[in-house]
DNA sequence: AGGAAAATGTTAATTATTTCACAATGTTAA
DNA sequence: TTAACATTGTGAAATAATTAACATTTTCCT
């Protein structure tokens, strides 16, 4: 049950979003069908995606939805919680500690970090901002396990660096440019203008 | 030629990229193996997506940059150009603006839209933002065909309909909510809390 | 009670993507 | 001149992901 696919893992994040809302809304129990309708994707592979886990409906009524959110927690969320840093406070870095900042509760934003020392002291949606001169330091200190990178494209590389070197063991990589790091990182690379290219592409193509 | 695979789409994209700075180096050949380390991906991939796009290299000394970057530039590039928009123009809309102002000759941000009445009017990195109320007559009058929605959540799934029926055939959803779209729409999606779970996931499992 | 309808769970088939393996061939060095 | 080497191009195999098909079961209706 631990080779979960990939796209069954992305699924199950965006599963547990939906869910939470329709918790929220007072529903006890969902089909198949009003998951894969939310996420514009096919019944089957919802059913698919909750086999894997190892969840079973109830025929007829479907899924209880606590207990599906429960269960996708346990897969998804490490137990203890994870500490995030973001590096680069930027439009995007801030756009990012915005979305997150009180959300999830096992994954939180302990640290941002800056090059300008005009950020530096200063709080960021109630995260405050270190010199990244000090880096390895602050993770250290604050036992931060995954970096989010939102600087700019020429200081990625020697960013994710230290960032290895400081004992990070995952990373995301917004930066337009792709990084290098050991095998035993995790590494996740998004990339906007690829998008955006991409969208350009298909719509021309029909 | 025209059925090139998504995956194949995005790495033409980012190999372009790579290209356009080898390129400004003085770089005149380079090898599959080179790209594939800029990429972290493996050289057999970077020749197979060659080989897709019709392209062929020189045997030991391996494909000429410039000759490269105009046959991609052909394929994902509509000749004519194509306008595009930000909704919303918080945080992730600037960066996102600021990204791309004034990169790509064949892709531009041609308007910006917010709700908030002290920002319409202003200049966002050079691009003007108008009333999301004028959303349909703006797209019409700028012939805009791809929209980039950066809204809140709650609102993505009204805003995506306007788009829709102002006559928008592509749509990248930077919200955390899931829209619906006619299949005449293309329409990619990307949640960073999905990306973030999903780093997380993996870390934990080595 | 019995039949129709609506769901789930799952095997098998299909499609998409990546990797392997190697032929072909130009380049370099002895 | 020839052998060793490095590189491209590609058919075939392997892997990953999605979709189809359908058995099974519960509920509802008559």
């Amino acid at each position: 049950m631990k080779n979960l696919p990939h796209k069954t893992i992305e699924r199950l994040s965006q599963y547990r979003r939906a869910l939470l809302l329709c918790h929220a809304k007072g529903m006890t129990y969902i089909y198949s069908h009003e998951i894969a309708k939310i996420q514009h994707i096919t019944a089957v592979q919802v059913r698919r995606d909750i086999m894997l886990i190892g969840y079973t409906g109830t025929l007829r009524k479907g899924y209880n939805v606590k207990e599906l959110i429960d269960l996708i927690g346990q897969i998804i969320d490490s137990k203890e919680g994870i500490n995030v840093c973001i590096v680069g406070i930027g439009n995007l870095g801030r756009a990012i500690t915005n979305y997150f900042s009180g959300k999830r509760t096992k994954l939180s934003i302990v640290a941002v970090f800056d090059v300008d020392k005009g950020k530096v002291g200063k709080k960021y949606y109630g995260i405050e901002c270190f010199d990244i001169a000090d880096l390895t330091k602050v993770i250290k200190e604050k036992k931060i396990e995954i970096a989010i990178m939102t600087v700019p494209g020429e200081d990625a590389p020697m960013i994710s660096d230290i960032l290895v070197k400081a004992g990070i063991i995952g990373m995301l990589n917004y930066t337009p440019k792709p990084v290098n790091v050991p095998k035993e990182v995790y590494l996740e690379e998004y990339d906007m203008i690829t998008s955006l290219e991409k969208v350009a592409f298909f719509v021309k193509t029909h």
